[in-house]
DNA sequence: CATAATTAGATAGCATGCTATGTATTGCAT
DNA sequence: ATGCAATACATAGCATGCTATCTAATTATG
């Protein structure tokens, strides 16, 4: 019973994604910023005041953990949370002059973790990998929102 | 200033990676192994009686959180640790029976879960997944070294 | 040989992620 | 209109991962 991990497709993007993490760490650190930080400020860049419902099927993590990387970005200054004006459970979530002031840099330093990382590939390499990333994830999401729905019955 | 997460090779790691380990614990918990328990059986079912430093180079792990990895595995009863005889400081791992029952069944359940999760793509382009992932890690890892290697001077 | 530097490991403190649960509100269906 | 199910969020508890720091033991060096 033999198992290469090095030709595992998880083992080996479990590695590469603890890799980026810290490649990325290392960047926007000096910036304030924590990874899950920047993914939300992502989602928030491309659309201010949404609820964390919405933030959470955006970015495809637990509700907990959302709402525990939003308390982390509240005390860090990244936004404000507002009560939602039309549902007293709900609350908006608002970007901080802070947090709109480093959007420029942040992404600058994903941009250019993402090119470090990807230097030894070619160029078609890289979309390759991408691409073929982008469909594993999205197949998966796809299977796991169906199991979900299959097992309320 | 934008940012296409969809296209990020950072981004998409990460979130395969969070799949991947939902996938991986669903069918290993049944067993009484977490992911990281499983990584670290890998190891041990190839090599037994590895030092905590041997495991670390080989997983590429900070040894803080291997000494609490183990900690946890020898909580269930996964493994044992003895002194090392040759060295004060150090201790060997040692694998209990229960660990070495667990070797068919939890490989076999990680074979399934990359089957599943690969199942979208052709033979070729699994095959061409894992070697592009497989050097993106190899390079950095090798890079991450260097730069470690500089940072001593 | 004595001391300094290195090495092995443990521990503290934090960020992310998860599951499970509790609370308040909303909305639907009778 | 009421009463139950669904929804939004918070919280507790745990696993992984990290950095930083401490102790003890070993190795290297003067």
């Amino acid at each position: 019973m033999d198992f290469d991990k090095l030709r595992s497709a998880g083992y080996l993007t479990n590695h590469l994604a603890r890799l980026f993490a810290h490649a990325l760490h290392g960047r926007i650190a000096p910036l304030g910023l924590a990874p899950a930080q920047f993914m939300t400020l992502l989602e928030l860049w491309e659309s201010d005041a949404l609820t964390q419902v919405e933030l959470v099927s955006r970015l495809d993590v637990e509700q907990a953990t959302m709402a525990n990387t939003l308390t982390r970005m509240e005390r860090d200054g990244l936004i404000r949370r507002a009560p939602h004006p039309d549902d007293r459970r709900a609350r908006l979530v608002f970007l901080t002059d802070r947090a709109r002031a480093l959007r420029t840099p942040a992404i600058e330093a994903a941009r250019s973790v993402n090119s470090d990382m990807l230097e030894p590939l070619d160029p078609e390499e890289r979309d390759m990998l991408v691409g073929l990333l982008a469909r594993v994830v999205s197949a998966s999401r796809t299977a796991r929102r169906a199991a979900e729905k299959d097992a309320e019955e």
